[in-house]
DNA sequence: GTTCATGCAAATCGTTTGCACAATG
DNA sequence: CATTGTGCAAACGATTTGCATGAAC
């Protein structure tokens, strides 16, 4: 959106109401949701200003993004159970040796009463070569 | 692909090196790195035929997508740390209100030697309200 | 030879962006 | 009034699909 460094971001309806419409629900809503939804007040409202509004909402901590991170689909071929580490600078997906422990299943029944099959973490962090990246490029 | 049902799978050259590909490695490719490692081999392969035989594949059993689950970026407000549960069946994502195991980051540093700085859990399974649409639906 | 799998290209879907105009401070 | 935010539409990138031809069995 072309802004000059430095000045203050400006109110609008729109982020308003779509940052009032994310806290009222326990949904994890679509931008499509909420489009739907905000075209009542809004008639004339685009996509646009819905993900625009959602980037900068984001960036401001207010709300946060929930998916893997990565924009295109990933394939495993090791099908047995097991976790991940994500790295946040580099992308890179690496599996884990950890054990894998079943017994959070049991706990999501005992706090939430839902029937949990299965389980997958994401743990996030920076890996070993970008580490080292990072510590030499220290300015 | 349009395919009558009962006839068996064939095999193709183009499946098997996919899967061979994916088996030999550790990283967790996209579609495309796999399209491009496999030009090598079939200088007219198409993307249209990766995707559809990763589909194929996952369908198997024999290799698996890793993501969130949903082809949509789903937003919350609630920025507190906490885990979610997906529902198989409908895809709704549910909060959960389950202690958040900050020792879990630990242990991964202890087995992989990797800093984790933050971690999320998915629970899948059944949510209530389709558990009770499939028991009644029992034929 | 029948039916499935491929290659190609066009279509689709979610998301992003350029531009002229409206709203904010 | 200077600059941000909006609406619109076009662009984009990843994935999917229709169709004619090639491969499997």
């Amino acid at each position: 959106m072309r802004r000059t460094k430095g000045t203050p971001r400006r109110r609008s309806q729109q982020r308003e109401r779509i940052l009032e419409l994310l806290k009222s629900t326990d949904s994890h809503p679509t931008a499509n949701w909420i489009y739907a939804r905000l075209r009542r007040d809004f008639p004339a409202l685009s996509m646009g200003t819905v993900y625009r509004n959602l980037a900068v909402l984001a960036e401001q901590g207010l709300i946060s993004r929930i998916g893997f991170g990565s924009t295109f689909d990933r394939f495993d071929a090791n099908t047995g159970h097991h976790y991940h580490f994500i790295c946040d600078h580099c992308g890179t997906i690496v599996d884990l040796d950890l054990p894998v422990d079943e017994s959070l299943n049991g706990r999501v029944r005992a706090a939430a009463g839902l029937e949990a099959r299965s389980h997958d973490i994401q743990f996030r962090g920076t890996c070993a070569s970008c580490a080292r990246r990072i510590v030499s490029n220290r300015s």
